[in-house]
RNA sequence: GCCCCUGUAUUCCAACCGGCAGAGAAGAUGGUCUCAAACACCAUACAGUGUGGGUUCGAAUCCCACCGGGGGCACCA
């Protein structure tokens, strides 16, 4: 038979299928990955890397789907393990773990539709996921796993809650602190209550007025309702469009009572800290987005009696502000119009309307009428006018107040100044409806449109002649000293949207007492267990119906929402919340319970926490050392994790106040899918090319696309299948070296091959293929191939410290091919090799690291160190160009002087100079000659 | 519309501060092994760097414009 024929002991898919279990087995029974804290229950102080500098690496974690995971999932996770297990090697003391993030609509969605409880889908995902890592060889410390769906974790989500809620924002110390403060300032005069004094309020009042400057409040206001989901969404999970990201439902506006969370609070340390942290700059750049922070003044504008105050970063152009738009659903809106339109109102004006209130309605009507999208997709401006004046406070100008959708009630004040002069949309609006336009900042001669750039200002007063930024400047100061207003900052960051009408979520450790206000569980009632119900599905509606009202499936479960409890009081009867928290909630903090994962006294005991994250130098932000995943994190979980981060820190409970020092987004694995004459979709393995073309049964042609890899692609390809046709190193080492981490790359399992090729090639540079037997001596290397060695060395530390691990593994196969053809295998060369290989192809290298004689595993075995001396060249041979073609090459000694390379360079091009005198020539020390004729 | 990233052999990708365009992989072609094939091994070929300008002794690399690909933002006052 033909199986006979592959020589005994080649390294092949078998070979691989049975090394690989037995070291995963190895690992797991001597705690090779587990990494030593300073104090606490993981502390060893026996261990190899007790004291070493840490380094805390760290993947985002996985939502365990039902799917399972596919070829494109890992990538990241090997590119850490293989990072960490170099620096492990390199001498560091390495956190390198990984936990599940289970909570969440996927697998409650999962769950409905399979008719089993979360907990159980949740579970098994979770253990299936774990086989799967752990087939790949993933070093991770086992002891530090958790899911967010643990009690023993949520009961620390649930309590960081608690901190959060009974926390406040003191603007005058920028900095979250415990609401007590805020309660004895009150108390003791040094903060005066609005309206009434402190002392006369009732305890219900001093709670209301309390609960209005917590962290996490209870509000009604306008939230995102998608009926097709049952629950509320934050703004971060509604796209563009008005859609949920999840689902694709509509999203509709509604006034809901909800849990918020104040993050606009920190909106300016969440911008500033962005420049302390190691991050690509796309990811900043989003973040800084979507914080929106814009600087400039609010202004107050008379209007008979009411005072219309708007928002605008140009006070500069004040002077410019020939009228004003509020958004059509302002609260002053119906205050101001008066009943009839004023004597020679412009026709354009009015809408067609007899009355200003009849305009107004009609208007509102209009505008509610319309999708996001339609509003924004018409260039033409369209509003009406409320038939009042206000006045400019700089210059007493009567000027017509209008409503218009293209000002958005959520955003500033809701009311805009408009100075067509300056600004795009006003220009347009002003040239729909005719209103004047006066220039305030010198445009350039022949500027045609709004001109919004640099310039001088001019009819503008005592501001003419002044430069944008000192213009505003001086008006603030001058708004400021008359009274017309002040200097103000705006963010287009909302609060956060915490609470959710689903099941499968962490339950909020609040109660409600017959005030129906919130009461704080005490920390010794956590966690507030997730109760086990019947029916666990979200009440979910026709996706159009907007009315609809949200349920919370805990709500359902009376004996559960109805509680006696004693907090302080006596035995009292209270009702629980029924929403649960988001999705990120779990992804918050998870990062810092890596580090102490048993504690049951705190989230983290200090000791460990600034170990592991604490700044490292003065100024320093802290944080995971690297922190690997998907740039589709870049607002929400990233921007919710640092806000959280900053509430612990200021309150004292951790020393880094950013979690996250270095983000790195890992590109995706994508794959072709094919799709037939009729468009559908034709299973990608079965699909066959030929001369460009792609067939599939031979006979019928396909066409190729390009995405990702997914189920309804036909075109997913598993870890799973890739071990056993390969084996898991085989599978790592191809991950690697296809191309930058950070680059996406098409999927191509024929290529794979290539990375068994090479491991093939360094087992039989070990291994005797027909015996068996070790072939490896104890002569020593060539000098030429040495030197090789020790440039690989080099070249390879450098690049793993740079996560450039395609050229790393270049620079591996490049070495082996240079040891393949030699006479004797000698253990000089091979042992480095096997240990430099070991981060990608761990298995492998622990098994050839066992045959050249050393016993246990390499782990922490050091990683190969270039001599200095052996990077010395012998000799350098420099190309020598003439007019920028290379003529020819001489070989100098490496201390030759300049003068030196100079005379054997001309020399060389004696015959192509030709007796020429050269006009320039020019020695790049260890480049290049380049003569000018 | 604005901003960011990107364009190198058939394909995925290298080329550090501007200095000989090629490290690695796949595929192709030819060969060794084999009765034959597969595996494995050996060898060979394949681009002047999207286009057009500029700076420079010298440009894939720096600058400008345009074209193509990817991503972000998009009435945010």
């Amino acid at each position: 038979m033909s199986e006979s024929e592959t020589p005994k002991f080649r390294y092949t898919a078998a070979l691989a299928n049975e090394i690989e279990p037995r070291w995963q087995a190895y690992w797991a029974e001597n705690g090779t990955f587990q990494a030593p804290n300073p104090a606490g229950e993981l502390a060893d102080p026996a261990h190899p890397r007790h004291g070493a500098p840490k380094l805390h690496v760290q993947d985002m974690f996985p939502y365990p789907s039902g799917a399972g995971l596919h070829v494109g999932h890992p990538l990241g996770y090997i590119g850490t393990d293989s990072y960490t297990r170099y620096k492990r090697m390199a001498g560091f003391n390495v956190l390198h773990p990984m936990g599940f993030d289970a909570f969440g609509l996927p697998a409650e969605q999962y769950a409905v539709q399979t008719g089993t409880h979360p907990a159980v889908t949740t579970a098994a995902n979770v253990e299936r996921y774990k086989n799967q890592l752990r087939r790949l060889g993933l070093a991770y410390d086992d002891r530090r796993t958790f899911a967010t769906t643990d009690p023993d974790y949520y009961r620390w989500t649930q309590w960081i809650f608690l901190q959060v809620f009974n926390s406040w924002y003191d603007p005058a110390v920028r900095k979250a602190r415990p609401i007590d403060s805020l309660i004895a300032a009150y108390e003791e005069g040094s903060r005066i209550a609005p309206g009434r004094p402190w002392a006369e309020l009732s305890p219900v009042e001093r709670r209301k007025l309390i609960d209005d400057h917590r962290l996490a409040y209870v509000s009604e206001a306008p939230v995102n309702w998608c009926p097709g989901l049952g629950t509320v969404l934050a703004n971060e999970e509604v796209t563009p469009d008005g859609r949920s990201e999840r689902g694709n439902y509509p999203v509709f506006q509604r006034s809901l009572k909800q849990w918020m969370m104040r993050i606009t609070a920190f909106g300016d340390r969440l911008v500033e800290d962005l420049d302390t942290l190691d991050w690509p700059e796309p990811v900043k750049m989003m973040q800084r987005n979507w914080i929106g922070r814009s600087r400039g003044a609010h202004v107050d504008f008379p209007v008979g009696d009411e005072t219309i105050t708007v928002f605008t970063t140009r006070p500069d152009t004040l002077f410019g502000a020939t009228y004003m738009v509020l958004a059509p659903e302002h609260e002053l809106v119906d205050k101001i119009a008066p009943a009839s339109w004023p004597a020679d109102t412009n026709a354009k004006w009015t809408g067609g309307a007899d009355s200003p209130a009849a305009a107004i309605t009609a208007y509102r009507a209009e505008a509610a009428a319309k999708t996001d999208e339609q509003r924004t997709e018409g260039k033409e401006k369209t509003g009406v006018f409320t038939g009042a004046y206000a006045t400019n406070p700089v210059n007493g100008a009567s000027i017509p107040v209008f409503i218009a959708d293209y000002v958005l009630a959520g955003y500033g004040t809701g009311a805009i100044m408009a100075v067509p002069g300056q600004d795009e949309r006003d220009w347009a609006f002003a040239e729909v409806f005719e209103l004047p336009i006066i220039r305030t900042v010198q445009a350039p001669a022949d500027f045609e449109g709004a001109y919004t750039g640099e310039g001088v200002a001019i009819n503008s007063d005592w501001l003419d002649g002044k430069g944008v930024v000192e213009a505003k400047a001086e008006m603030i100061a001058w708004l400021e000293q008359h009274g017309h207003g002040r200097g103000a900052t705006t963010f287009r960051l909302r609060d956060w949207l915490f609470s959710r009408q689903r099941y499968w979520g962490e339950p909020f450790p609040i109660v409600y007492d017959e005030t129906g206000l919130p009461v704080a569980l005490p920390e010794s009632m956590l966690p507030v267990v997730l109760p086990d119900v019947d029916d666990f599905s979200p009440r979910t509606f026709d996706p159009e119906d907007a009315d609809s009202e949200p349920e919370t499936p805990l709500s359902r479960k009376k004996d559960w929402v109805n509680v006696e409890l004693d907090l302080g009081d006596g035995l009292k009867t209270y009702t629980r919340e029924t929403n649960t928290m988001p999705q990120w909630a779990g992804s918050c903090w998870y990062e810092l319970r890596y580090l102490d994962p048993h504690n049951d006294k705190a989230l983290v005991d200090p000791d460990n926490e600034a170990y592991w994250m604490g700044p490292q130098r003065d100024g320093d932000c802290g944080g995971v050392d690297l922190y690997v995943g998907g740039v589709e994190h870049a607002v929400l979980h990233l921007l919710y994790a640092r806000f959280w981060h900053k509430v612990l820190y200021d309150l004292g409970h951790v020393s880094s106040f950013e979690p996250f020092r270095k983000l790195f987004n890992q590109g995706y694995i994508q794959a072709y899918a094919y799709r037939d004459a009729r468009g559908v979709i034709v299973p990608a393995e079965e699909v066959e090319e030929l001369g460009g073309r792609y067939y599939i049964r031979n006979t019928e042609e396909v066409f190729r696309e390009y995405g990702k890899m997914g189920k309804s692609l036909k075109n997913v390809v598993t870890p799973d299948e890739m071990c056993e046709q390969y084996g898991a190193d085989t599978f790592r080492v191809y991950e690697m070296a296809m191309g930058p981490l950070d680059v996406s790359r098409p999927w191509e399992t024929r290529a794979v091959v290539g990375s068994q090729r090479f491991l093939q090639r360094v087992w039989r540079l070990v291994i005797d293929e027909e015996t068996g037997a070790v072939r490896v001596g104890d002569e020593p290397l060539e000098p030429a191939v040495r030197k090789h060695l020790h440039r690989t060395i080099a070249g390879v530390r450098e690049d793993l410290d740079e996560l450039r691990f395609n050229t790393a593994i270049a620079k591996l196969i490049e070495l082996t091919n240079t040891l393949t053809p030699l006479p004797a295998v000698s253990r000089e060369a091979v042992e480095p090799l096997v240990l430099m290989l070991s981060p990608f192809a761990p298995h492998l290298a622990e098994e050839l690291w066992g045959k050249l004689g050393h016993s246990g595993t390499l782990a922490y075995s050091a990683f190969p160190v270039a001599d200095p001396e052996q990077l010395k060249a012998e000799s350098i041979t420099y190309p020598v160009q003439v007019n920028g073609k290379v003529k020819a090459r001489v070989e100098v000694s490496p201390t030759a002087t300049e003068d030196e390379v100079r005379e054997a360079a001309l020399a060389a091009v004696d015959d192509v100079v030709a007796g020429r005198t050269p006009k320039k020539v020019i020695v790049v020390a260890g480049r290049l000659v380049s003569v000018v004729v």
